[in-house]
DNA sequence: GAGTCGTGGCC
DNA sequence: TGGCCAAGACT
């Protein structure tokens, strides 16, 4: 029987993970929202630090934002913390700081969509339902062949109907992380180990030879390029940072002032404009900025030192929460992007400048 | 339904 | 090396 192999191989190759050594719903509810489109390895130091420091929903409800992006600072996907700490709240508050078992419940709190809803289901409380990611969507679309695209609602339907067919009662929590990792080390999305699969006698894909054609995906849009501004300032040997909006890129984090440029302006103009709506600030540039690069893997190329004044500085900056004078030694202090940070390292070689970053590639 | 949101590893 | 992908959620 399917299961019964799949649970044999299981039992003998399952990975050793820090969350598969407890029970408690809120550890598993951290990994869960942590492994939302992120591999297990990048995940694991950010996990063991953020469980560290907040080893229950109350200690995570009791801490500041700020705290909470400082620890996910690098994993990217901003707005996972930012909701994984409303919902810590709101687990406190209306929940007595336990997670409800039932997946309608669960799907109700900010961050936690119809997967990680199921896997909690399944998982943490031992409820017969399946959790639909990328590794089951895979490996069930080639168990049965099924010619669908998995991402679209019809074939959804049915890689859930089929799954659910094959799925042994009082076993979910076992069953679903078997085919997790059954996808991760052997039903991979290129090149699957069919020799190494417990379960190939059962694969119709296998069978018929099509399991490296699915799933079938449609081809995807090329993606813009978007170019982006940033202006380092100085005052003697502080730095101005401010506090990203909580909507939209790298939300919530610190960084230096800029943003996107619009309608084709030249460099400068569009720094010195974006910096003024944002800041009331004056930058005088004296000369033009340079072509640029188009990636920011080539960021170090593109950056160009570049001589300025701030004409005004009004004291309205400092009474404003999301504004910030800080030393260059402290920037590694608040919660930056990437990005961000190699602004600042770069800043230690030859301020003071403005920097013109290369037109950011969205993925 | 299609865009947006990060980062790192892979070949 | 650049395009693709990874334990999705939200708008």
């Amino acid at each position: 029987m399917l299961s019964h192999d799949l649970l044999a191989w299981y039992a003998d190759h399952r990975r050793d993970l820090p969350w598969r050594h407890t029970n408690d719903p809120y550890s598993i509810w951290v990994s869960e929202i942590m492994l939302q489109q992120t591999r297990v390895d990048t995940v694991l130091p950010y996990y063991k630090r953020f469980m560290a420091r907040f080893p229950t929903a109350a200690a995570l409800a009791n801490a500041t934002q700020e705290e909470v992006l400082k620890l996910w600072e690098g994993l990217g996907y901003y707005a996972r913390a930012r909701n994984l700490h409303r919902a810590a709240q709101i687990i406190v508050d209306r929940f007595d700081g336990h997670l409800p078992p039932l997946e309608r419940e669960l799907d109700r709190l900010p961050g936690i969509g119809r997967y990680t809803a199921d896997a909690l289901g399944a998982i943490a409380f031992d409820r017969d339902v399946l959790a639909l990611e990328g590794n089951l969507r895979r490996v069930i679309t080639r168990l049965f062949d099924l010619h669908l695209d998995p991402r679209l609602p019809e074939g959804e339907r049915e890689i859930r109907r089929l799954g659910l067919t094959v799925m042994p009662p009082g076993r979910a929590s076992e069953f679903n992380q078997a085919l997790m990792d059954l996808g991760a080390l052997i039903c991979t999305p290129r090149a699957p180990a069919c020799a190494e699969c417990p379960i190939a006698t059962h694969c119709i894909a296998h069978h018929n030879g099509t399991q490296e054609q699915l799933p079938f995906r449609k081809p995807r849009r090329p993606l813009p390029l978007r170019q982006s501004v940033a202006a380092v300032l100085h005052e003697n040997e502080r730095l101005l940072i401010t506090r990203r909006p909580e909507a939209g890129l790298l939300g919530g984090l610190w960084g230096f002032p800029g943003g996107f440029i619009t309608n084709g302006e030249s460099n400068p103009l569009a720094l010195s404009r974006v910096v003024k709506d944002q800041l009331g600030l004056e930058i005088v540039v004296d000369r033009p900025m340079p072509a640029l690069s188009h990636t920011y893997t080539h960021f170090r190329a593109a950056l160009q030192p570049f001589t300025c004044r701030v004409r005004s500085t009004s004291r309205h900056l400092r009474e404003r929460g999301d504004v910030r004078w800080v030393k260059v030694e402290e920037l590694d202090n608040v919660p930056m992007g990437k990005l961000d940070r190699m602004l600042a390292t770069e800043l230690e070689r030859s301020p003071p400048w403005i920097a013109i970053a290369p037109p950011i590639e969205r993925r």
